[in-house]
Parts: C-alpha cells; sequence; structure tokens
DNA sequence: ACCTGAACACCGTTCAAGT
DNA sequence: ACCTGAACACCGTTCAAGT
C-alpha cells in the first residue's frame, strides 16, 4: 500500500479553530449546543480529539470568552478619563451583547485568563489616569461589578410567556399584583408609562446600563474628589 | 395475606420536605450534589418519586432559594428609610452567606417565585418610603442588581490554589505581572497593604459589599434630592 | 395518591490503542 | 503528533405500571 494513500478528511484541527468553531456553534444554538460532544460532532471529529487542544470543558468555555473579549476596541487615548472608562465599558458591552451567551459564560468562568487580567487592567488604568487611588480604584472595580464586561444582572428578567396575557389576565394579575406586590406595580406602571400590557417586553437594558454605569463613574469621581481613603489604610 | 403486611418504610414525602432535605444537602456536600438522583437517594426514594412534588430540576432550586429567602428578616419599622433598607439587604446577605452554594443558585434561577417577588416589592417600598418616585426606585434597583439579594459578583475570585505560590513563584509572578498588569497589581499591593503573600486571601468581601451598597444608596439620594426623573417621562 | 422500574437520550472524561 | 473506540460513571425526564 503507498503511502499517498488517504489525505487528510479535513484540516487540521488546532486551538483556534476549536475556539472559532465553538463561538459559531454557541452565536447559532446557544451555549447549552456547545458541549464535548456535540461541538466535536460540529467539527466531524471525535469527542476526544478536542482534548488534545483545550484542557477540559471550562477552559473551551474561558477560550470562548477570550475569543468574546478580543473583540473590545480600546478608547481613544485623548478622551479624558471618565469617557475613556464609560467608551471601554461600552465596547466590552457591544461584544457581549453580539454574543448573547457570553454573559452567562463570563459568569460562570473560573478562569483568569491573559485577556481577562487585561481587561481588568486596562479598567483600572482608567481610573488611575483620572487620579483615583489604588485603594479607591479597587473598590469602585468591585462596586462595578460584571458591569466592567458590559452587562448588569437582569434582575426583571423573565421568561417569555408562550402567549402574551389577555387582557382578562392581565386584569386578573393587575388586581393579584396591586394587593401584594403594590411597589412592583408602581414600578411596572412607570416603566411601561402605565401601557401594562408591555411589561412582558421587558426593560430597557441599555438604559439601565448605562444609568447605573454613569451613578458608580460620579460617585467615584465624588469620592476622589472629597479625597477618600478606606479606614483600614 | 393481611393488609397490615409492611408498614411504610418512612415518612411520606410532601413538597416541604424535599426541599428542606434538597436544602440540607446542598448546605452539606454542595449544588453539584442535589441532583434529582442525587437527592433522590438521599431521601431513600428512586428518583422518579420527586416528580410528585417539584415540577423539575429548575423548580426544585427555586424552592430551595425561597427556602433561604424565607430567612430574611424585616427590618424594624421604626427605622429610617436609608437604614431600614440598609438593614433587609444585609439580613438577606447573612441568609446567603449562611447557604454559600444560594448565590449560584439565584444567579441560575429563572422563577419568580412569590417569595422572590416579596423580597423585590419590599426593596422597593424602602426606597418609596424615602420618598423616591416609582421611576427613579426602578433604576435604582436596577443599579443594585443582585445586590439586593446580599451578593455582588465576586471580581476577583481565584480558584485556591493547590499550594500557596513559594516567595521565588511570587518573585516571578510579581515581575510577570508588574510588566503585563501594572494597574492589578497596585491595586494588589494597596489591598494586601504590601504584603503580596495574602493576595490569595481574596478580598474583603463584607467590605466590598457594604462600600457599593452605600455608593449606590447615597447616589440614589442624591438623585432624588436633585429632583432626576427619567428624559423618556 | 403516591411510588417504582425500565428505558431514552444525553453528559464529561479516562485509558489504551491506532496511524 | 494527532486522532479513535470503547468504556465509566454520571445526568434529567418520559412512560407505563404497580400498590
Amino acid at each position: 500500500m503507498p503511502r499517498d494513500a488517504a489525505p487528510p478528511r479535513r484540516e487540521r484541527l488546532d486551538r483556534d479553530r476549536v475556539l472559532r468553531a465553538a463561538v459559531a456553534l454557541a452565536d447559532d444554538s446557544g451555549l447549552d449546543a456547545v458541549s464535548m460532544r456535540g461541538l466535536a460532532q460540529h467539527l466531524g471529529v471525535v469527542p476526544m480529539a478536542l482534548y488534545k487542544h483545550v484542557a477540559d470543558k471550562d477552559e473551551l468555555v474561558s477560550g470562548m470568552v477570550d475569543v468574546v473579549l478580543g473583540e473590545i476596541e480600546p478608547p481613544d487615548p485623548a478622551l479624558p478619563w471618565k469617557e475613556a472608562l464609560r467608551a471601554r465599558v461600552l465596547s466590552a458591552r457591544r461584544a457581549v451583547l453580539r454574543h448573547p451567551w457570553a454573559r452567562r459564560a463570563i459568569e460562570g468562568s473560573t478562569r483568569r485568563t491573559p485577556t481577562v487580567l487585561a481587561h481588568m487592567d486596562a479598567v483600572a488604568g482608567g481610573f488611575r489616569a483620572g487620579g483615583l487611588s489604588p485603594d479607591l480604584t479597587h473598590h469602585v472595580m468591585h462596586a462595578l461589578g460584571n458591569r466592567i464586561w458590559g452587562f448588569s444582572p437582569e434582575l426583571f428578567e423573565e421568561p417569555a410567556p408562550a402567549e402574551p396575557p389577555s387582557p382578562e389576565q392581565q386584569e386578573a394579575m393587575g388586581r393579584e399584583f396591586a394587593q401584594r406586590y403594590p411597589h412592583i406595580l408602581e414600578i411596572a406602571v412607570a416603566a411601561t408609562r402605565g401601557d401594562l400590557s408591555r411589561v412582558g417586553g421587558g426593560c430597557d437594558e441599555q438604559f439601565e446600563f448605562e444609568f447605573a454605569l454613569e451613578l458608580l463613574l460620579d460617585g467615584a469621581e465624588r469620592l476622589h474628589r472629597a479625597g477618600w481613603a478606606s479606614a483600614a489604610r
């Protein structure tokens, strides 16, 4: 049998191809579709073949997150510090919104890859550029929490109801709510400008994100101007 | 065969017994130990027996969260609004810290049970008692995010390293970091007061939580005093 | 009304082998 | 160096039956 028998049936795998395929699969079919077995099948390969390129499932997901974070654009260096930070965080948000599974992947991810550390370092650098102390920068970054990745927890997230509620159901729900949860009802009325049929539409997450971001950036600036230092130092 | 043959081998299951057993199992062995099969075995019962008492896994976890949220103590009604809110949220925090799995369960949970809604309503009521508009209350609650449940995302969380790094490793790590992540290094130095061997100890989560909580409550009060209203109204 | 048994369609990962 | 096959020890859930 001559040794030019069978050409390789497909391109060689490498880490990059595995990660890009995983990202594409998650974009198309959601994060749950990205199992080691499902991804392998997608690549026309046996599950165990993937383990030559990623140590385990966790590293696969971290790698996928790195791909997303790679899409963050650094802000114009000429920008004043607050605008630069806002731009960086909103760029992270655009990247995360492009890949709807990324939020969950980041929340569940346990690995601090170089890409993750680089973004955290850049955000910290943004505050330092504004003159905030390392101490204050540290605590403010904790306060921002996952917002440095461009998302906030979806507090009022709703599992899309199969059917939009009928007017009667709405009526009944309204009465039930008014009794038991009067303050949530008030909020829902305010958020939908009185049109409760739009309650299912959810909140304007972009507005909520920017509202919280401004609140926290302003708070940080105010504490900095006031010469804040943690009591322990 | 007389009908008094075999007495029931164990107490009858009911929803409450199932949920309490699940909470106890998670407290002892972590959330991953609470599989339908694992819990069933723990109860000396076949997996399918549980499905008479909870619709599915998701409802089991929601029920477990409800048990935890049931431990929140309402604040003294005589308290001024900010202190009352702080007390309520810190009580939620104590409940969540008592059950280390609860954070993850809340983040992953998709169901808004009456217990969940009741807590959200109480927090909203706290802001309303301070005179904040439903509009402002809504946005501030978004800004608080998961902090209303008493936890913030663990930004700098580290997977406990098997071995504490040797002084040489620390040295090397420090040099590597100083080069690539100078701002994170600064923060680590500030947080550990210069003793980098304590970096593995993690941050003072209680301090970070209260810092962010105060920042957000103060920000809310400031906006309220300034007569803030969202542009859209 | 409540519980059981067997089965279905999945997981991540180890180990020993193939080319 | 890279991929395969078979196996292990798990999942959640459906369906039809038992008492």
